[in-house]
DNA sequence: AAGTGGTCTAGACCACCAG
DNA sequence: TGGTGGTCTAGACCACTTT
């Protein structure tokens, strides 16, 4: 047996959420508690097996999909070990730039220059497949790093499935926080540019002349329609996009 | 029982490779050669056991992946189709650029400027985690789409994991496509930038003054070591990154 | 009611790694 | 040799969707 797993949470028959994602929550914790540093090893299948009564089945779908986002990594024959490198800010993630930040150890803060109801234009009607021309709300805000502009967003949002949106305080939470504490996106996408700030922006960005900006944009869906489209503009000279993945299997095509 | 599955290649059990595995290329091949098009509903758990003689655990590890891949999307109850959206450039994808070209109508062609053995900088002992200097292979090529710059390759490989790359023709073949063709990478990672390009880059991208590149690095390893460092560099007015993904639980953290 | 996917179980065999 | 993860099986129950 295994010591770590001592004060193990109990597993929820009850289903409130499946057993194997609860298996995933509990290691998750475990690792960004930092009570499971990196290089850990990490109770072996069997010991996960027997702490919590359940299937091997269902603690190697767990494991295994952890492995899959890079938060362990597990060699065959030696054991399960939490990932040695620290998380990235990474394209898959659905990344709140307050808690990268913070990770990183600096202070965040949010300006809100705007939030107001627009009506959509035709690109953007197009952009959030809305079929015709209809309000929106729209947040343009500068996320600061310290002192530092680090992010300039701007953000339409559809009004019929986040009514609220347009209420909230956005310099004390930051919009992707309160978004995903309203639904959990089913797809999204993401589309990375460089590109020339036009003067605002980069005045904004307190950016030099001439400086190019990393600009995302990303669109994110519930049961098949656009919640939020959002361009996420980045001073070139100060920020990069990154992600460290390790696999099983490399889905290369 | 269902009609498309006449003509399935059987599923080898004295396991080349795993059996999910198996599975997975094959709806992979139905889907890229288009015979199952874009909104096609694909055969039932149930369909694929029967014909194939697997368990169902099995066909459904190897559909749970191909809908976390984004290409295909289960609906509870209804069944399993071809996602709609073709595949975009992806950063969690091992990305050859010539079949990114070539699946969106262009022709590919490749320019090689040099390949040849050089002294590693500090620099790039470190990105390579050499431990000290070492001699290291660099190819500098150019990829065209058409006659249109697209891509600027500057990349290192360890030659004493790689010994024979020095010796290959990359006009005919992508040094993405060898190196697959060679190993099977186990980890690798991902960063991209905005900059503006020096001059040589611009005149060999053709681009116009001032206008920024994305730039991508990668670095990919085997076995704890880094096999290959690459630089590459696009022009920001003709390019830009995209991925989209569907999910079943998103990783947001 | 019938078909579908989502999940789970309790076994099993194997390949790999350490001592 | 014993522990580990990688895979597979043949069932099962359930929730969801359509008929």
């Amino acid at each position: 047996m295994n010591a770590m797993l001592d004060s193990f949470d109990d597993i929820s028959r009850a289903a409130p959420e499946p057993i194997y994602l609860q298996i995933k929550n509990l290691v998750e914790r475990r690792i960004d508690s930092g009570e499971w540093p990196a290089g850990q090893k990490l109770p072996s299948e069997n010991d996960l097996v027997n702490a919590l009564d359940v299937s091997r089945m269902t603690v190697n779908r767990a494991l295994r999909e952890l492995t899959q986002e890079g938060l362990i990594r597990r060699v065959h024959g030696l054991g399960s070990f939490v990932a040695e490198k620290p998380r990235h800010a990474s394209l898959i993630e659905l990344q709140d730039i307050a808690l990268e930040i913070e990770r990183d150890g600096g202070t965040h803060r949010a300006r809100v220059l705007s939030l107001e109801s627009v009506y959509a234009s035709p690109a953007v009607t197009e952009l959030m497949q809305l079929g015709e021309a209809a309000p929106l709300y729209r947040l343009r805000a500068v996320h600061y790093r310290g002192d530092e502009p680090l992010q300039l967003e701007s953000r339409y949002v559809n009004p019929d499935l986040m009514p609220r949106f347009i209420e909230q305080d956005f310099s004390s939470v930051t919009a992707t926080a309160y978004l995903l504490g309203q639904f959990k996106p089913d797809e999204m996408e993401h589309r990375v540019r460089a590109i020339l700030p036009d003067r605002q922006t980069r005045e904004l960005l307190r950016m030099s002349a001439g400086q190019p900006c990393l600009q995302l944009t990303r669109r994110t869906w519930k049961d098949g329609r656009v919640v939020t489209y959002a361009t996420l503009t980045y001073p070139g000279e100060r920020y990069e996009l990154g992600a460290r993945y390790a696999t099983d299997e490399y889905q290369l095509r």
